[in-house]
RNA sequence: GUCGCAGAUCGCUCUGUCGCCUUUCGGGGAGGAAAGUCCGGACAACACAGAGCACCGCACCGCCUAACCGGCGGGGCUCUUUCGAAAGAAAGGGUACAGAAAGUGUCACAGAAAAUGACCGCCGCACUCCGUUUUCGGGGUGCGGUAAGGGUGAAAACGUGCGGUAAGAGCGCACGACCGGGACGGGUAACCGCCACGGGGGAUAAACCUUGCGGGUUGAAAUGCCAUGUACACCUUGCAAAUGCGCGGCUCGCGCAGCUUCAUUCCGCUUCGGCGGGAGGAGGGCAAGGGGGGUAGGCAGCGCAGAUCCCGUUUCGUACGGGACCAGAUAAAUGACAGAGGCUUCGCGCAAGCGAAGUACAAAAUCCGGCUUAUAGAUCUGCGGCGGUU
RNA sequence: GGCUCCGUAGUUCAACGGAUAGAAUAUAAGUUUCCGGAACUUAAGAUAGUGGUUCGAUUCCACUCGGGGCUA
């Protein structure tokens, strides 16, 4: 058994506003407080996708009013995925490329703890 | 030492594990405000004969500056404190501070009157009534004169004194205050001092306005460039079919006929291989080469650069030399977690120390110069008060 | 990023620079009713904040805070 590097490159990041567009048109969503899941299956992957998955990081302005307060949660949530991927990575194996975005929709800061295990309920309520 | 005010500076550190962006592969990687976007520029594109009007902005003076509604210094006005009997002086703060003698407007309530000021009062004249019966005194009505006195008000038509008058009045005079243009002295100037002359006009321009000065417009999502494909306009060549007519909302789309084709279906014939006809579907070109616009996206603009800062020399305008600073992301990098330490406050303790809590505000988005606002805590300088020591 | 507009009771709107900021509706209390509604009477409730101009500011000016719209 080899120990998965747990990295997070830019290849990683779903950036295109077309396929984000797409992402809130038709997709499925379901809640793993405190993020909210929002995901898509793509036939073709983006050129740019070296990996299963590509995800996009949110967090609200409405609850969250100063720019530190949103960085600080998005960087905490980033290193959580990053612990984590691999996990839906494996459970993913043999099926298609999908467009990920998980916004934060409590309205206080969390401490880690808590956005890591909304991140494991998150893997486990993936289809 | 402590408290207050003003100014200036700094604004947590280290280790481990796992990561991110950038790079010339050595390395580098948020701020004093990166913020608000309130001013001024650099830079870029477009526009551009000259002048006027309109619109917007600015408004005491000098200097700094690339420039500014910025900074520094000065002047005027004004407020506070201290000293002083007062005049005034000193210190500190504020100041959008051109023009009210170009014109227009407004000035609530109160008050006679708020800008052509006569309500009461005072004075004169005429008529009349009463007392007195000589003069005179008092009242009423009318016509005039008068800004000395009057409750008001934010503000009341220069102030004090003398003269003057029927009563009064800058009506006249003396002194003083204010305004105007002028001489002299000081100052680069704003302005100050002083002298004589003239004047009598409330406030308000962050009311309209007038005067002077300035402003071409748009902003880095500007602007320049590259360009994927089983996508597309157009051109050439080739390929057995790919043409004609009509309609509509007419660079596009639809319908009908013809043409080509079919792993479809029906009918007829059949030597069971197929052939002919009808229906239905599909096709309005394809391939190769050229080629343009430009979507997704990318590159430049965008930083080892500079109106930057420091030091030294200098002919003190400046020039030269040396050094410092050194992010470059684009659905947004500059971190997450754990531990240790520092600092502040509180509690316990004689003390060493122990424990608990807190450690701000706020994150680049082309780049500079300012302004404004937020900010735990720390350091330095100056001034003042209080206490202690010498 | 740039440009631009707005902020008045809980809500929707008024108020030439002039008295104690007005109206509707909502709220509360009372009258009426067997009870409720409606009606009537009464009360409470606001100029986003700070500073300035002015005798006087919701109004004029500056800054701050909050919200909306336009543009690509």
């Amino acid at each position: 058994m080899n120990t998965p590097r747990h990295t997070f490159t830019r290849s990683e990041r779903l950036k295109s506003p077309t396929l984000i567009g797409r992402l809130f048109k038709d997709s499925h969503s379901y809640v793993a407080y405190p993020l909210r899941v929002v995901w898509l299956e793509l036939a073709v992957p983006p050129a740019t996708a070296t990996t299963p998955v590509q995800v996009v990081i949110s967090v609200p302005k409405r609850n969250f009013k100063t720019a530190v307060a949103r960085n600080r949660l998005k960087r905490q949530i980033r290193e959580a995925w990053r612990l984590h991927k691999h996990l839906l990575y494996e459970k993913r194996a043999d099926k298609p490329h999908i467009s990920l975005m998980l916004m934060y929709i409590a309205k206080e800061t969390l401490p880690y703890s808590d956005i890591e295990a909304g991140m494991q309920k998150m893997v486990r309520k993936m289809p």
